[in-house]
DNA sequence: TTTAAATATTGCAATATTTGTATATTTACT
DNA sequence: AGTAAATATACAAATATTGCAATATTTAAA
């Protein structure tokens, strides 16, 4: 049925769904990184990083530019910042109400 | 560092990494559904629609409502579907680009 | 108190992902 | 040609995720 775009767009979450990869995306809001910037910025080692970039590459994800033996990367599509930036605002939602439900049971602790 | 909350994100993208799972957020869009309804519309056996959706509920993603022996399932936070849409105008970047490289390729193949 | 309907959970083999380490590859320089 | 720097890839062990089939649980009704 759908299953072929549905599991493309799978594909893509997946790319977002470590750790380390939103870290680097994160730190390629301000432009794009050497993969060497990017192991200092992560304080990781060298085929790690290279290898998430891979990662990221693979779904199209990233842009990468040779420049020598130094290859600079970059998000390929700006609205994967709007992206993270819904995403974000998800999360904060979601600890406004564990908050809530915390400071909820505090009181019913308080007045019993 | 930004361990805890970065991997808490992956998570939440871990969530959505999956065909049946983005294809039940997709059809919770119009309300909540059983999951009987949802295993009619996916055409998927009780018992996997019961597992994603269990996936979908340890991340927060889905609330669910109990009537008698039914359950009904509903997206929590309506930014999730704000989330998908952005989602959907970057594949379709990317299928434009796929289309226009296809394009260009053929246009090389005539030309020569 | 059986029975049926709706949903959830469990067990497990098959796959896929992650992580760390070692090794290649590419490019520039001497 | 030989070497060093920057990046990429290969591989294997440890983990995690799927996909089914079987089994539980819960609720309502007979």
């Amino acid at each position: 049925m759908h299953q072929p775009l549905h599991r493309f767009k799978a594909d893509f979450f997946k790319a977002l769904a470590h750790p380390a990869r939103l870290v680097i995306l994160e730190h390629l809001r301000s432009g794009e990184k050497s993969v060497t910037d990017l192991q200092t910025l992560l304080a990781m080692d060298q085929s790690s990083v290279s290898q998430q970039l891979a990662v990221l590459r693979n779904r199209q994800i990233v842009d990468m530019r040779k420049e020598g033996t130094t290859a600079y990367y970059s998000v390929r599509d700006p609205l994967l910042f709007e992206l993270l930036d819904v995403a974000r605002a998800i999360f904060n939602q979601h600890l406004i109400g564990t908050q809530e439900l915390l400071q909820q049971l505090t009181e019913e602790n308080e007045t019993r």
